[in-house]
Parts: structure tokens; C-alpha cells; sequence
DNA sequence: CCGGCTACTGTCCGAAAGGACAGGGCGGTG
DNA sequence: CACCGCCCTGTCCTTTCGGACAGTAGCCGG
């Protein structure tokens, strides 16, 4: 065990070290022949898109069987997959069975689950990340999984250092991550606050009926029927804090 | 700066190599003078506490000043406290001054963290950590912070398991988080998911009424002035998920 | 057995939200 | 210049919310 645990400290110690002077190329073979020793046999490395954006753009590193990535896109369900949107709300790597979703409320989220599993896609290991840009995860895909705490350390490791490399290199980020306009955002914010349209009129010292314009233009953006789904969404995906 | 990155990855995977086969007070001593060496001082690791509910009943380890905890509990200043609120919202680790507040909207917040620099706790940093049960914070004082992106991703690792082994050892946790009850979440949940009143009664076979109750009791405990903000408050501190 | 908590139900009414029209101004870019 | 995105404004009308009133029923622990 704690040998194990050497070898796996020494390989991601390697990793990190390698990676700074690898290019994106580098990185990504690099990182792909250490998750496949790990008995990992696809993944992605993306931003998590939110409503109206596309994961294509996101993408850092796509290591996923190339028709279920179409289907992903095609069919949207970068929306519906429970786990990005878990790693959204957490910072810990976790494991996919644990993107909990409830069968009945939410058919969707489970239909998605499936689909994956006709890509031998049926479990893996979700590292989030961070950024003030927004989310994003490293998602990995196994058979069958099995992970001691110290390959889960080194694995986050490895995950962490090769998408900042990736990312750093990969600069000039296209993509655009917030559907919102700032008046938008501000407004909705006023909004979570408990604020009516008619007292966010005199804070912003806008009309009323242009608070109402702001919130029915975020809630199409967002796909919420009204501000309350608006807020929650906005509050889900990072655009907005309290 | 490969080698330093190096020195902090072999730091972080030695304190999650031994952090598996210590007890409690081994594990928060290991983890106290790990952030020593990296020029914190003081710290807390404790549970998000929702509006109403003991400060001192959420805290895994406490390596405060005894005056401030003292202080801090006494006068409620987890109700205040911009860094906790903020934690609460977010999932990536933050420096205390990115703890945004309006001096003039907030002054209380102002007032707090005022306080804390007559206990030496200028600056800092904190880990938030989301758990079912609610989030949760490390947060770490200085008196002079800098950080590069290396540490900062070590000490998220070690805290992360730092706190994960506590959490598991101390199971049987006692302290009520969730002032909510189990109908009222479920309201709450429908109405983040922008269902109408009426709708939410057909869904849950109940009265319109009573829907509109359960919203009311939601509202008043979570000091919301009307269900877009009880949703966001519940969001913010973790009471409820989408 | 009573107090306290939770869940539940009702009516009435003013205030707010939201849908459906229909616009104008301003700055940047092909 | 024409187009586009963003910001801004208006009216009318229906639906929904939210506050105030006033209750019932079941469970649990002191």
C-alpha cells in the first residue's frame, strides 16, 4: 500500500515536472499515456458550457470515442449530463456514480447516463476545476473503477498541472463562456437579492419596464421560464454570485 | 519553478500518504504544521452554519485565537462574515480580500473583518468545500499573504483531505445545519426549478395554499423577502441543489 | 395531557410579475 | 451605410405572489 502509494507519488511528481517544458501536444500525450495506465480509456478535458454555448469551444483535450462526442454535442447534452453539472457545484474529484440524479424527476440526466454506456463509457472519475472564467472538468472514463486515495491525489494531480499547461499554452481562449450582458448580470443579481423591479428601477435609475426587458432577455439566455429559474440557473453556472 | 512545483507536489502526496493511517488529532496536527511552514498562523475548518443554527457545533478543527472563536460565536459574525458567505457561493479556494463587500451596503461585514486584525488575522485564504450536507470552509490566516499557483493547489489538496479524514472520523456529527424541513427543500427545489405555486401543488398533491406555506416558513427562516431570494439564499448555503 | 412542531387548508385583496404588442438611440464592424 | 448587439422605454392585460386573516390534524417528548 504504501508502496503503491510511492509509485503513484513518483509518477505524478514526474508528470508535473514534464509538463512545463512539453507543448500542448506534449501534454495531452503525455497525460493520456498515464490515464490509460491507470486503466482509464477515454476522457475529455473541457469547460463547462453554459446554456447556449457551445462544449466544442471548451474543449481542451478530447480523448472520447468520436461518435459519442457528436452525439454529446449534437444532441446537447452537455445540459443534461449530471456530471458535469455536479462537478459545477463541487471542488472534489468524484466519482461519476456519485453525480446523483433522480431517475423519475429527471429522465433526461438518466437517459444521458445510459447512452454513455453504449460507448463503454459506464463509470469514471470527474476532477473539476476552477477558474474565473468558469468551471471546467477533467472527466475520465473507465469499465470498471477502482481507486485508492492516493492514485485519486495523484490522478487530481496530474489532472490539475496538465490542464493549467494545456490551458496557459492554448492562451488566446475563443469560446465565449457568459451569454449574460453586465446589465443582465446586474440586474439578476438584484433579483436573487429579493429586489423588486420597481426598486431595482431606482437603484440602477433605470425605467422599471427596462429591469423587466433585462430579466425576460437573461431568462430566454438561460432557459428559465421566470426570474426565480433565472436566478437559480445564473447561481448554478457561475455567472452570477451573491 | 519546476523544482519548487515539484517540492509541493511531493509535500501534498506525502500529507495524503500518511493522512490515511492517522487519527483526528494526528491528522490536525500534521495539517497544522503543514500550513505553518507555509506561513499561516491560525485556522478553522468548520461547516457553513445556516441562519439559526451554532457555529461551535460545525467545527472539525479549530486553530483560532481562543479570544476571536470566543468573540466570533458570541457575537454571531458567521451571519456577517463576507468570507464564509463567500465561500458558501463558490467553489474555488479565494484570498480573504477577494471576499467582495460594500462598505456601505454591508457595513457589518467591514466591521468583522476589522475585528479579526486586532487578532492578527489580516489576510488569508480559504478552501470551500461542498459536501450533501451543506458547505464547508478551511480558512487560513496570515499577516502577509502570497501564494504562487503551485501552493495554492497543494494546500487545496491537503485540505481537501485534511478535512475529508476528519470528516470521516468523526462521524456521528452531531449540530443541526439544515433549519429547513424535508417539505420545505422540496418546495423550494420546484420553485428553483421555476414552478408556480399551483404547479408545485399538482406535482406534490397538496393545495395551492399550502404550498405557498411551506414557502412562507422557508422564507422567514432564511430571512428572504420573497421566494427569488429564499431560493438563492438556499442555493448559497447549500440547503438546497438543482 | 399539554405544549410544541410539522403539515396542511381556506378566503380575500392589493402588489408584483410576466406576456404581447411597438418602438428609439448609440457604438462598433463588415 | 446597413447591420447588429446592447441598452433603453412605453401601454395593456392576465396571472401569480405575498400578506393578513383563521383555522385542523398528527406526532413526540416532558
Amino acid at each position: 500500500m504504501a508502496n503503491a502509494a510511492r509509485q503513484w507519488g513518483r509518477r505524478a511528481l514526474d508528470f508535473v515536472d514534464a509538463v512545463e517544458r512539453l507543448n500542448a501536444p506534449g501534454v495531452v500525450r503525455l497525460f493520456e499515456s498515464e490515464i490509460k495506465a491507470c486503466g482509464f480509456h477515454a476522457y475529455i478535458m473541457a469547460g463547462l458550457p453554459a446554456p447556449g454555448t457551445a462544449l466544442a469551444d471548451l474543449t481542451l483535450a478530447n480523448g472520447w470515442p468520436d461518435e459519442w462526442f457528436e452525439l454529446y454535442t449534437r444532441e446537447n447534452f452537455s445540459a443534461l449530463d449530471p456530471v458535469p453539472r455536479y462537478g459545477a457545484s463541487t471542488v472534489q474529484p468524484f466519482e461519476w456514480s456519485e453525480a446523483r440524479y433522480d431517475k423519475d424527476d429527471d429522465p433526461a440526466a438518466h437517459r444521458v447516463m445510459t447512452r454513455a454506456t453504449e460507448f463503454q463509457l459506464r463509470d469514471g472519475y470527474c476532477i473539476p476545476l476552477h477558474y474565473d472564467e468558469g468551471g471546467a472538468v477533467i472527466s475520465l472514463a473507465t469499465e470498471h473503477l477502482y481507486l485508492d486515495p492516493v492514485s485519486k491525489s495523484a490522478l487530481q494531480l496530474i489532472g490539475v498541472y496538465a490542464h493549467n499547461r494545456i490551458r496557459s499554452l492554448a492562451k488566446p481562449r475563443r469560446g465565449k463562456r457568459d451569454p449574460l450582458t453586465a446589465r443582465e448580470r446586474e440586474v439578476l443579481r438584484w433579483v436573487a437579492g429579493g429586489k423588486t423591479s420597481w426598486e431595482i428601477s431606482m437603484i440602477l435609475k433605470i425605467s422599471e419596464r427596462t429591469v423587466k426587458f433585462h430579466l425576460v432577455e437573461a431568462s430566454r439566455k438561460l432557459n428559465a421560464v421566470n426570474r426565480t429559474s433565472a436566478v437559480a440557473k445564473a447561481l448554478a453556472w457561475g455567472l452570477i454570485k451573491l
